[in-house]
DNA sequence: CTCCATTGGTTCAATGTCGAACAAGATAGT
DNA sequence: ACTATCTTGTTCGACATTGAACCAATGGAG
């Protein structure tokens, strides 16, 4: 009884937070310029909050993500010029990628752009409240990380 | 500055939502039989929990989902023998989505085989913390879909 | 009754995501 | 050096999701 309401509610923020990434996610991408979607943004956005030059598969494994997504990304940013790709120098098979300056301008605007809808969901929660979810969602994903490595397969 | 990081923050909130969403798909969809996703599973889940005989337009409500989308799952879950469709008794543009005998055992079976999955995050997270998750999640949720509502277009 | 804007649903094209299979370079064991 | 295996990245096919355009039935204005 008292288990299955545990489920029932585990199932219930599962629900949730599959909605508001929906609700998020259309909510970014609106404020986008044409083509570009949320992936390209994050991408840029880590180039430039950690370090250029990382390989396709490293920033695959940083967005838990496989291999062959980040390929579709990254051909994506190249295409409209926001990255490029250079051979990596001791390993002949992988690559490396790197800002361009319409990279770091188009990560620029948007931040700006994404900044009041940002601003929106502060006014409309509370500091706190904030800092719990985000500690409770990072456990969570900690936890589902290693339980799929524990029952299944790798990126 | 402090400004900066609540918007950081708040970005890595949608962040770790973005990546839980991920996670918890491929965790459950790993469990259902082939050619089951999880779109799937949750309209049996709602046409139990709620009511039978709803129309499509009611249930992309419910799923905050465009109605195109309804249209795709409904016409899968209709292929594999889960959900009829029968016309709308009133209205001729209409129609009416009903469970079969296959998808009542359908929806049996995947509850039965999610629950050790769900079973294992509870285990890996204490019962307020999962309160107060989902507390904070809906609201969230509730202010992201009256925002869209606000700025934009209707389903 | 006749128009015509509205509503419910489908179709089409574009994009994102992912597993499986593949090609090519790197590496370890012999 | 040679071969078997592993790693990196791409390609291909499948499905989910969505906006836009479209069709058909409804229902109100005149």
């Amino acid at each position: 009884m008292q288990d299955d309401d545990a489920l029932r509610e585990t199932f219930a923020i599962f629900n949730e937070i599959g909605i508001v990434s929906q609700l998020s996610r259309a909510m970014f991408e609106a404020r986008l310029p044409e083509g570009a979607g949320l992936p390209h943004f994050s991408l840029l956005n880590h180039l430039i909050r950690v370090e250029d030059g990382r390989t396709p598969l490293a920033l695959a494994r940083a967005f838990q993500v496989p291999k062959n997504t980040m390929t579709h990304t990254i051909s994506g940013a190249v295409r409209h010029g926001w990255v490029e790709l250079r051979p990596h120098p001791t390993d002949g098979r992988s690559k490396t990628v790197w800002l361009t300056e319409a990279g770091r301008r188009f990560r620029d605007d948007a931040i700006a752009a994404l900044a009041p809808d940002l601003a929106a969901v502060i006014d409309a929660t509370d500091a706190e409240g904030r800092a719990v979810l985000l500690e409770r969602l990072t456990e969570l994903r900690v936890f589902l990380d290693g339980y799929r490595d524990r029952n299944g397969s790798a990126s």
